[in-house]
DNA sequence: GTCTATATCTAGATAGAC
DNA sequence: GTCTATCTAGATATAGAC
């Protein structure tokens, strides 16, 4: 009876861990299937050969596709958001604008998938997270606007559209993930290499800057 | 006998016309549902109901989902590809430059389904246009940087990466098409409407002309 | 917990009546 | 030329052996 209330422990133990390394595993290979193919077009077949898994486990860890199409979009739509925080009424403008930008950069080269997968969902009429861009970004938005209008105010930023701002920040540094491969096919070289970033991270901060009428040294 | 001519003649002419006109109403059917979902989310049965036609339709008219969206690809690649012909070596920067520019915008506007198809084409790694993208557009882009190069050799225009500029351009003008979705959720007004579509052309111009170094009146 | 085998449904495509 | 009815393949999902 001990022998049985220990191993069933240790089994236990040892199953929590799986799961939850599977589900890890599950989960990043969705993240990929689903970036490139969107929900419709995407497979469990797919998901679960990307992820050395059998299909069957896919729906026992997850239910169906529909479950895990969400667990991943939670996941992204958090770190997709997060970058704004960077933007503090209190702080100075350049280095909050420079660290705002600088983080959504980042974020479309080092997870260049999560970023196609949440273009998908906006492109297929953003299904799942229209409810959250209408209350969450849409508020997030009108106040990190206000933030920026209040620098204007001061003479510290050029005169701007400042929510229409965003969308050009968001479309500028996102485009290095979700048209990735046109722009390598442009300019004709691996654009996931060191070089390439710091050439594309340069250009973007050359242009926000002018925009923002921040180009000489503060 | 001249009877049965006459009819069969009347009647393949009549059959001509319901062809071209059924395959264009297919077509722009296809554009909308295809855009939406991608080549493999797409199902041929959405196409026949978008299109008010049969499913059989379809397959009679073009034989498969891949000559379909080839065909329907194929159309928009062109019309993609067209406004940089705008971008003249002999002709003044600015006024170029506005009318590329506002070329693209006006493209957002005007055909959102045929961005969001391109758009999800390129997400979905460009199975179809990466050939041309690497050849007929990469030549296009090297040859329209010259020029622009060209131009901030003469003084005309301010030093900037001319090539990345054109991924900025790009991204800007198709964010009010491609998420389209988004941007009407933040502003939490139809993005479709005359004064909104003003507004953003408005923006882009503006950040256009200070990344260029145009923004005084010449 | 895991995975094979299978049930059920829906997709693309076509044959054949009209 | 048009469209109903149907074939076959491949999808999601699950039951049940291990």
């Amino acid at each position: 009876m001990n022998e049985g209330l220990l191993s069933s422990v240790a089994e236990s133990l040892d199953k929590g861990r799986i799961r939850q390394d599977n589900e890890a595993i599950i989960l990043s290979a969705a993240e990929r299937v689903f970036a490139r193919y969107g929900f419709r077009g995407t497979t469990m077949q797919q998901i679960a050969d990307a992820a050395g898994l059998p299909k069957a486990n896919l729906h026992y860890y997850f239910g169906n596709k529909q479950t895990l199409y969400l667990r991943v979009l939670e996941e992204i739509l958090q770190d997709w958001l997060a970058p704004l925080e960077s933007l503090c009424a209190s702080a100075d403008p350049k280095t909050s604008l420079a660290d705002y930008v600088g983080k959504k950069i980042a974020f479309s080269f080092e997870r260049p998938e999560a970023s196609r997968l949440f273009a998908n969902e906006i492109l297929q009429g953003a299904p799942v997270v229209s409810p959250l861009l209408k209350t969450q970004l849409h508020d997030l938005v009108a106040q990190k606007a206000r933030i920026l209008d209040c620098w204007i105010a001061g003479g510290k930023l050029r005169q701007m559209d400042t929510t229409h701002f965003f969308f050009t920040v968001w479309s500028m540094t996102q485009t290095y993930a979700d048209f990735d491969i046109q722009i390598a096919a442009v300019l004709g070289s691996d654009s996931r290499t060191k070089d390439a970033q710091a050439r594309a991270t340069a250009h973007v901060f050359d242009c926000l800057w002018r925009i923002c009428g921040l180009e000489e040294e503060q």
